[in-house]
DNA sequence: TATGAATGAGCATTCATTCAT
DNA sequence: GATGAATGAATGCTCATTCAT
């Protein structure tokens, strides 16, 4: 018998239960027997597990952040423009968005819940991601792409854009076309909103 | 029942003690004892001013929403330029996330919690703003200020940039100077960050 | 100023709007503070002139006894038949039930609220009462008017014909003439319902 | 939610440690704690079984009054008399107040906390068998064997006079034997009081 | 004397977690 | 391993009672 499979197998069924209620519910709503009903496996099994309602969250929290950047390009190619890496990751990030919006809300939202050392993890990969994105950055100013700007700021900066557009993506009757939108913002970003 | 019409500051305390609670614990952690506590009363004469954790929790929310709006400038003044509406916009956000980290992280991430009447009050007053901005983002176009750009999406934009700024400021080893960061951010927004 | 004739008119005041809520209610569904309200005073008051919500309620009670026994005719007069004063008991007992039906109960139904004190008063209350219609039941048998039954028994069994009444009387579909049901009632007691 | 459908006789003994409980303390001063305490079980354990303490209250109810029916006979068997029929339901009646004190007290007194569902189904079970009783009634009188009186007047006295007997059996000091009080009180009801 | 704002003991109920089967 | 019946700590809320005005 495979155990590990068998292990892995239910774990992952756990999680993809435990996803579908937090969503929906909120951490603090969720109840652990509503997780059981919808995996198929009785509560106690759960604990099998995972040790408690928490890192079942947490859990559930780490793989949603894993697969929402792992669909994220983020090109380091150096041979594409910054305007067509930025482009590729607002693409990416409205296609992820409009695929798994309750993903996407636990991902960027139900953060407050996390222990601190799950923090520390989740912060750990943002900053990761963060530095890559301020690494890229650099770069471009030092070829001339862009102007002599703040990277820090700028990468907060398109965090903050990208985040923003999970509200109206959620609201059913945005019909945007994603690489429309995304082209759209990245002409914002990179030529400005001032006439001229 | 409560029509808030009994005299005191007493009202006014108890949401000040909720405030604090609520943006430490989160609203589900909050205990009713530690808020009655806080707030210096006994836990039966929160009853008196308000029916239920919830409607205390609103009651929070909604005079931290009014008190956001009320320091937020968002000049209607026609003799100002659009970049320097922005600018102060910024700052003025900046300045109040400042002093007042835990009422912004109520005003724009704990709204899970409100009830579907409080969450039409809410958009509303949100619409209203966005409606204003998306406004004198219109006239600005026509001025020719602005670019031909999509108001709306202009308009979520602005919001994102704005919002992504609470993290870095609660953050608290962030000690850039809000006039400067007002001004750093508008420049990007308004001339892009594209060289030339 | 006639304070006293103050007092016994604002005590009396409590006690009526203690009944109508009460009876409303049940003792432990009622609130003070809706005693005071109907009362027209303010919820302190009541305790000027009331140690407790039970006191209260025993007053009550107390009021509502007497009220009832001083309504009730259980006639000493020798020259009338047993018969006769039966028919009388029960006519101004259906009568009494008629115009005070709530009061009824509160006699006839709420007295597991009363602490043994009360319930001792109460009982011996009902024990003369009781006293008073055994012997009158006795003298009866002397005088040959009754069978030679047991005294106790029948006494047990004409307050529970009595009270048997209130259920249908307090149903508001019954539209009995007190003095034909006193009549009717009485008969079948007197002759039985066998025929002949 | 609790389809009543779980195994053991826990269920049942609950039931029973509520009956306890209930009876002594009364609706209102009963703790659902002490009913746990009583059954030998933990708190949260009720509500494995009964949604609520007014649930678990109406099933006490219902359980007595099913008990209580159960056991009372209302011969439907034409051979028998009026008299003999009556005789046995008192019987029937008596030794079961005797021997179960608590329960008769809640099937006749404690009413009040019924919601409107249960009091219906409590009515219609009354109204059942006080149909029963009205239709002997009237056969008897068809027969000859009772004078013309209204049954349904009858049918409300006997109930009456029957719950009359459950003050004195409760009272510890009444040692009547059932039979022979059956037969006196048929006696009383059958022939009347009056001389001759 | 009259008031009603303030109080806090008391209790029903929930639900994460355990553990015997 | 898997289960779900059993548990009890935790907490929102009520309302009789008090007492400063």
């Amino acid at each position: 018998m495979n155990q590990g499979q068998k292990l892995g197998g239910k774990r992952e069924a756990i999680i993809q239960a435990a996803l579908q209620v937090f969503s929906e519910k909120g951490y603090h709503n969720a109840r652990m027997e509503e997780v059981a009903t919808v995996a198929g496996i009785g509560k106690g099994t759960i604990y099998e597990y995972f040790d408690s309602k928490l890192q079942l969250f947490q859990a559930v929290l780490e793989n949603s952040i894993k697969v929402y950047y792992d669909s994220i390009i983020l090109e380091e190619n150096p041979s594409l423009s910054f305007e067509e890496r930025l482009r590729r990751l607002i693409h990416s990030h409205v296609c992820f968005s409009q695929e798994n919006r309750q993903l996407t809300r636990i991902v960027f939202w139900d953060t407050e819940i996390m222990d601190s050392e799950l923090k520390d993890w989740f912060m750990s990969i943002r900053k990761e991601k963060e530095e890559q994105m301020i690494n890229i950055i650099r770069q471009s100013i030092k070829k001339g792409e862009l102007r002599d700007i703040d990277p820090c700021l700028l990468s907060i900066m398109l965090e903050g854009v990208v985040a923003s557009l999970w509200g109206p993506i959620t609201l059913d009757n945005w019909d945007m076309d994603a690489a429309e939108l995304a082209s759209s913002i990245t002409d914002m970003i990179m030529r400005g909103i001032a006439a001229q």
